[in-house]
DNA sequence: CCCGCCATAAATCAC
DNA sequence: CAGTGATTTATGGCG
């Protein structure tokens, strides 16, 4: 899986929404198309709820969480 | 490669009421419908009418709505999401893709050692 | 007011 | 079997 898009996960833990210009942005840096960097984001963002759910409902949070579970990246 | 569409309440709300609502868990009444399954018959008919017709007028979308039995608003979604796909499979129509990914990626993500 | 499009959610498929 | 990307129903906002 895409470092890039992961990277840009972590710095923006609290707001993983990515604009069309970051989107394409990401899609060039990791050679993949716009759709397929809008779905990976949408796949982690529904898959942070199932596997770290958060009290307090912040995305940080889970972000964070997920790290620890997933990979020490950056 | 046939779909497997498993139906998993089949069609029994034709008699009664829509209960394919889910409710918001404890304190938050929020309901969302469920993601219904389309039978491959109403797929096929729906399909085949955007095939002629990408877009729907009220009588023809009402008329359809009955046939398949869907809400109006059903066959109304369904012709913009067909759409939204169309247009996205116009778009990307060079799919050179894996041509000769030398970034070989492994599959699952390893936990932090 | 209703429609279409967009970005997105959620469930589910496909591998 | 689970993990992951992709696709299919459904929502809400905006124009």
């Amino acid at each position: 899986m895409s470092k890039p898009l992961k990277r840009w996960l972590y710095r923006h833990k609290d707001k993983p929404y990515p604009s069309r210009a970051e989107k394409q942005s990401l899609a060039a840096g990791s050679n993949m198309t716009l759709t397929q960097v809008s779905n990976w984001f949408a796949n982690v963002r529904r898959r942070l709820k199932n596997t770290v759910p958060c009290p307090d409902g912040s995305w940080s949070t889970r972000i964070r969480r997920y790290n620890d579970y997933v990979e020490g990246n950056a | 490669s046939p779909r497997r569409s498993l139906s998993p309440d089949s069609d029994s709300k034709l008699g009664g009421k829509t209960d394919d609502f889910v409710s918001g868990s404890g304190t938050t009444n929020k309901t969302r419908r469920r993601r219904t399954a389309f039978t491959s018959e109403q797929l096929l008919e729906l399909e085949k009418e955007f095939h002629s017709k990408k877009y729907l007028s009220l009588t023809e979308r009402s008329q359809i709505a009955h046939n398949l039995k869907l809400s109006e608003v059903q066959v109304k979604i369904w012709f913009q999401n067909r759409r939204a796909k169309w247009k996205r499979v116009k778009a990307g129509i060079v799919h050179g893709r894996h041509g000769g990914d030398p970034n070989n990626k492994p599959k699952i993500i390893v936990p932090i050692p």
